[in-house]
RNA sequence: GCGGACGUGGUGAAACCGGUAGACACGACAGACUUAAAAUCUGUUUCGCAUGCGCGAGUGCGGGUUCGAGUCCCGCCGUCCGCACCA
């Protein structure tokens, strides 16, 4: 039916996106076009986008990640791999649950609801993906598998629970994320956050940190600055502990430090605000215990701790120097001091630390030099108003004098150790992932607590624990919590009454290893062994530079504990990583505030004004598209008027992936006039070109030979650029071939003949970019079967290579003139013809060339 | 403060190994077609001077290495990103 269509005469001339889009994506559908099975004698390509959270529409960011993910996927296709491209949805997570309080939906109807939304959205892009591996994270057949996970887990010692800090609502009874805490308050209820300490299930990624931070290093087709950042937030320090005893109480205090180079410059010692000897004193001391509330107060904002002065509260305690008979350090409780940070105490070094100095300067303590800088002279040196923190030898420091500042830390450690006064050490910034939420949207933690048995797993036969439906949000609290009965269960161990335990798993859980469960969607397990074994690693994945630390990391711990309790074979789920930039666009504002883009429209004097009243419009910078600023653009607009041709091919053309893009309105424009110039060139090409399949004639213009040229080092240059990542040279060379072929002759021997070559070549090097168009005008050339089945063209050398080359002549660096010669000619041939350019010789002005380079079938370089 | 990336026409950019800077586009200008506009097509478009071929300058700024530097090295300026009272 659809042919017919295409037959008729206006269609026929006209590029009809939106029939030719449709016909293409049913066409793909109805042959399956994109399903895919483990076939051990193919080479297996796994391409893999970071699947949304379903919000409820498409943005412009996942365009662009898909359309740069589509075009690998059909390429690798193309080139013959078995590709696995699938799409997925990060189903649980809180703006459900807010949508829930704010419009009364439940969370899974609104979350189903988005999904079957941005499915179709997704469907209208032509993406080559494997519907039938569609997962969703919400749903039970995927989260009873990470239930089991975690039972696995606890058994091999990987997940435990402990006390743990959160930040709490008061007036809405519940835990709140860092990102709902706005200046210390319930981003809902306006409420002081308060901290509390609350059990909680932890993830020992820890356990892993040498590991993963080792890892690092190999993960070669990683951005080095996505693997720095890792680097950074596992954060390897290493130092030493220090056990200073405390006058007048048993305990020792244990410091963590990398500068025990520094110990005889100490004069202070501070620790955290939760630290438990800071607990211990606040219960009688009324005073302190109001400090450490205002240190807890501030601990959750960044911001917060930069702009606070340093203060301290003197505790009245002093340490002992282990090294130096009588000197008392006073030990403070300090704002900067972290419980989370090594041992959530320091020694104070005023002198070589910067924090140190100004605390010591703001309560009067000593500030003793102890590391000369090169050049300054004993008797002299004196701190200033910046602490020394560079290279010197050590002094005022007894058995460390005269050393450097690593040979101290060496002599120091030993010293230490053989005193029993500490111990080398290493720390990490890395901590354990606290994995509990207390929210319905989640997965359920599959533990039960029993006042007999403590905390009891739930048996595999029990699993999934799934989650009730009818739960009341907008009352203070966790629904799960509230709910009448679901949490009321009798304990496996001893039968007794028991509670479920009610947190549900942080939403990074889900996407820790949906990558696998792509491969496999087995029913009885995560996925299957052997599947998995085939398609793992990822090939390449695609996503935001947001994702660098948490996800990325989160995930590469997972399938080392996936491994550990035996699910896979693998250390790395990730063998390359690409990190593409954000879409931008200009903001408008007008005296009522920011304006969306169809708010405005530019006059022809390029002043800009609102599209309705005609008011003059301030354009601001070109920033990242967000909802505060409205300078948004909603693809599926987009779609509508351009066809998802377009939106692809712009997406891909102007700047390269990892680089931030900006979305013009000229430059979509720009995209949709290229396609509809080929589409024209291609049907009118059709009506007088010989068919498909014509033998190639025997004699052929000198142009068209030419042509030739050019076509095979189109597929050169294309091939080469999309390996390197850079779609928009791709874009470029195949805007260069269709310059060509638009101008190219037809009434020549054979010219005709090689204007249709040129154009078939084309289509298939523009499918992965283009994939409806690129089909349909295949068809129309009458090409044979599916586009999506032709392999990907291969050239000539022979063709690619120029006969005659032109060789820039330079006198002393300077162009000064050009030669043809044959490829590879001699030296000697090249340096003659050089010499006998008018300009070279005006140049030369008679002097004999001192020294003359020759660099093949490039650059002469006379030198005078 | 520490770490990193980047800086090329009016704009997005290209130049892969040190070898003819500005490919391909966008925009602008001129012309063709048209009663007219849009669309389409053709041409010009780094800057300055000449405006005929030419001459000079030019890849943030200053220096260096080299026959030759957008590319390598040193110093500076600027923009963006990440991390952080991390002991």
């Amino acid at each position: 039916m659809a042919d017919q269509t295409a037959a008729n005469g206006e269609s026929t001339i006209r590029y009809d996106f939106r029939a030719v889009e449709a016909r293409w994506q049913q066409r793909w559908e109805a042959a399956g076009a994109f399903t895919v099975v483990e076939d051990p004698a193919r080479p297996k390509y796994y391409v893999l986008e970071m699947f949304p959270y379903p919000s409820g529409r498409i943005h412009i960011g996942h365009v662009r990640n898909y359309t740069l993910g589509d075009l690998v996927a059909r390429y690798k296709h193309a080139l013959g791999f078995n590709v696995l491209h699938p799409m997925g949805w990060d189903a649980f997570g809180l703006p459900a649950e807010n949508a829930a309080i704010e419009r009364g939906v439940h969370p899974a109807r609104w979350t189903w609801e988005n999904i079957a939304t941005m499915r179709g959205q997704l469907r209208g892009m032509g993406l080559s993906y494997d519907w039938q591996r569609e997962i969703t994270t919400c749903a039970p057949d995927y989260y009873r598998h990470e239930q089991k996970m975690f039972l696995d887990f606890l058994d091999a010692g990987l997940a435990y629970r402990r006390e743990s800090w959160v930040n709490w609502d008061p007036v809405e009874d519940t835990v709140l994320a860092n990102e709902q805490v706005i200046d210390g308050r319930g981003w809902r209820s306006g409420a002081l956050v308060e901290k509390r300490l609350l059990s909680q299930w932890f993830l020992r990624i820890t356990a892993y940190a040498e590991d993963l931070l080792a890892a690092t290093a190999q993960l070669e087709r990683w951005p080095e600055r996505v693997r720095l950042m890792q680097h950074n937030w596992i954060g390897r320090s290493e130092g030493a502990l220090i056990r200073f005893p405390v006058s007048g109480r048993d305990e020792t205090l244990e410091v963590f430090t990398t500068r025990h180079d520094t110990l005889f410059g100490a004069s202070f010692c501070a620790i955290a605000a939760n630290h438990p000897l800071a607990a211990d004193l606040a219960a009688r001391d009324p005073e302190l215990a109001g400090f450490v509330a205002e240190c807890n107060r501030m601990s959750t904002s960044e911001a917060e701790i930069e702009r606070a002065e340093k203060r301290g509260y003197d505790t009245g305690l002093v340490a002992l120097h282990p090294f130096v008979d009588g000197l008392e350090l006073p030990i403070y409780v300090a704002n900067f001091v972290l419980m989370e940070y090594g041992t959530g105490a320091i020694f104070g070094c005023p002198a070589h630390d910067q924090r140190d100095l100004e605390f010591a300067r703001a309560y009067d303590l000593p500030v003793l030099p102890v590391v000369l800088p090169p050049d300054a002279d004993a008797g002299g040196f004196a701190i200033g108003d910046e602490a020394w923190t560079g290279p010197g030898s050590i002094y005022n420091s007894r058995f460390l004098d005269g050393l450097s500042i690593d040979g101290a830390k060496e002599a120091m450690s030993l010293r230490l150790e053989q005193t029993g006064h500490g111990a080398r050490s290493v720390t990490w910034r890395l901590r354990d992932w606290g994995v509990s939420r207390q929210r319905y949207w989640g997965c359920p933690i599959p533990v039960i607590h029993c006042p007999a048995c403590g905390v009891v797993p739930v048996p595999d036969s029990d699993l999934p624990v799934t989650l009730p439906d009818d739960v009341e949000f907008g009352e203070p609290g966790n629904p799960l919590d509230r709910h009448p009965t679901w949490k009321h269960t009798s304990c496996p161990a001893c039968g007794g009454a028991a509670t479920r335990e009610t947190d549900t798993f942080d939403t990074f859980f889900e996407s820790s290893w949906y990558f696998a469960r792509f491969c496999d969607l087995a029913e009885d397990s995560a996925f299957g062994r052997e599947a998995a074994r085939y398609w793992l690693p990822v090939d390449q994945y695609i996503g935001g530079i947001e994702h660098a630390v948490l996800h990325l990391l989160y995930s590469r711990f997972f399938t080392r504990a996936l491994r550990r309790s035996g699910y896979l074979d693998i250390d790395e789920p990730f063998a390359g990583l690409m990190t593409q930039g954000m879409v931008c666009h200009e903001t408008y504002r007008d005296g009522s505030g920011w304006l969306f883009p169809d708010q405005v429209r530019r006059q022809s004097d390029g002043t800009v004004v609102t599209v309705d009243g005609g008011t003059p419009v301030e354009v601001g910078r070109v920033e990242k598209m967000s909802k505060s600023r409205r300078n948004v653009i909603d693809p599926e607009a987009i779609i509508a008027s351009y066809g998802a041709d377009t939106a692809r091919l712009f997406m891909l053309s102007d700047s390269p992936p990892e680089r931030d893009l900006e979305w013009t309105e000229a430059g979509i424009e720009g995209a949709f006039r290229y396609l509809n110039r080929l589409w024209r060139s291609v049907v009118e090409l059709a009506c007088v070109a010989p068919p498909h399949g014509s033998p190639r004639p025997g004699r052929i213009s000198a142009e068209a030979q030419e042509l030739e040229r050019r076509i095979h080092k189109t597929i050169r240059a294309v091939g080469e650029s999309v390996e390197r990542w850079r779609f928009n040279s791709s874009v470029a060379f195949i805007r260069e071939l269709s310059n060509a072929l638009a101008a190219a002759p037809l009434s020549g021997p054979g010219e005709a003949w090689m204007v249709r070559h040129g154009y078939e070549i084309l289509l298939r090097l523009i499918e992965p970019m283009t994939p409806h168009i690129a089909e349909e005008l295949w068809e129309r050339l009458g090409g044979e079967g599916m586009l999506r089945l032709v392999a990907w063209p291969s050239f000539d050398e022979e063709l690619v290579a120029d006969e005659l080359v032109s060789i820039a002549v330079q006198v002393n660096g300077r162009l000064r003139g050009t030669i043809h010669a044959p490829r590879d000619s001699s030296e000697e041939a090249v340096r003659q013809s050089a010499l006998e350019v008018s300009n070279v010789q005006r140049y030369l002005d008679g002097a004999e060339p001192r020294r003359i380079i020759v660099v093949p079938n490039r650059v002469v370089n006379l030198v005078v």
